[in-house]
DNA sequence: CGACTCGGTTGCTTGATGCAACCTTGTGTG
DNA sequence: CACACAAGGTTGCATCAAGCAACCGAGTCG
């Protein structure tokens, strides 16, 4: 994204994209979501450049959507932790997963499952537990890798991009 | 967003960001869904550059989320519609547009309201309808202006942009 | 005949992204 | 002690996408 204003836009998902709608923000909040929460842990998992990396999470930390922690210090190292803000964004993340999985699909099912911590049931793109019929949030879930997730990463080998 | 493909990651909600994920296309998409389906519409309520507007609906109509439609011949004028996949966003959309409410609200409430159709009840970040409780979808809903417009609006004009 | 509409495309400039190299503080190893 | 390595970045440079204005072709209106 260029600037990642809209400017002109009077709309809630302009402004929530104004946020979260440059490139590779989502994933970043997705991956603090699965436990992620050093600059080295994301950097591998995402294989986004450091310095894009070193941008988003300052943005987000400015937002109120991540927090900053040190975990020790001398050297001071830190962690990215959700606040609330950041937590909501689960059901947006649902969706969008779901999303993917239903249109563009894997040939054995999804890569990932997000299934309700207490009871094990998955979870519909309304971000509610099929097996409960709960109405979940973020804290309430778990990502599991899926049955497509093998064959997924056969082929990312195959194709080179280890 | 310079290139869309997030290279390596497999993940339902990178796959689905590479399509929906560039700059301006979910805004078009949600666009669409209220009824703006023309290039000159799109043009003038986003007021996005004509080159990119055309490069992201090549792109949707390519996707399968958005169909080309001609509406007239001599000259060939057209018309943009959401397909099923494209309709299928719609709990993203709600879902984001329910986040940007909550956490950078307008002064005097959010901007736009999405209601249910057959009951007029408002909806919920899950896209269930507050009056009466069902699960909706893209066609059960409408866009209506909503109370923070106004001095949204206002609030432009007094920046100088329009 | 000229102005205007619609739906684009083209060319140019600006600025965000990707990549590699480097930096700082500190620990582990020979 | 020297050297390598880790974590968490920052800096510089090349490239590619976004923003903007101008143009175009087909047709309509006055």
């Amino acid at each position: 994204m260029l600037r990642a204003d809209y400017p002109g836009q009077i709309c809630s998902i302009a402004k929530a994209l104004e946020v979260v709608g440059e490139r590779w923000t989502l994933l970043i909040v997705r991956d603090v979501m699965n436990g992620n929460r050093r600059f080295g842990e994301l950097q591998r998992s995402l294989r986004v450049a450091r310095n894009v990396l070193s941008a988003r999470l300052q943005r987000l930390v400015e937002e109120d959507i991540l927090e900053r922690r040190a975990y020790q210090s001398s050297p001071e190292r830190y962690e990215y932790f959700l606040t609330e803000k950041g937590l909501d964004l689960w059901p947006a993340l649902v969706a969008l997963q779901a999303w993917g999985d239903r249109h563009s699909p894997e040939p054995d099912g999804p890569p990932m499952l997000i299934v309700h911590k207490e009871c094990g049931g998955e979870i519909d793109d309304r971000g509610t537990c099929a097996s409960c019929g709960k109405v979940l949030h973020a804290r309430d879930a778990r990502a599991l890798p899926g049955p497509g997730l093998e064959s997924a990463l056969a082929e990312l080998e195959a194709v080179g991009a280890r």
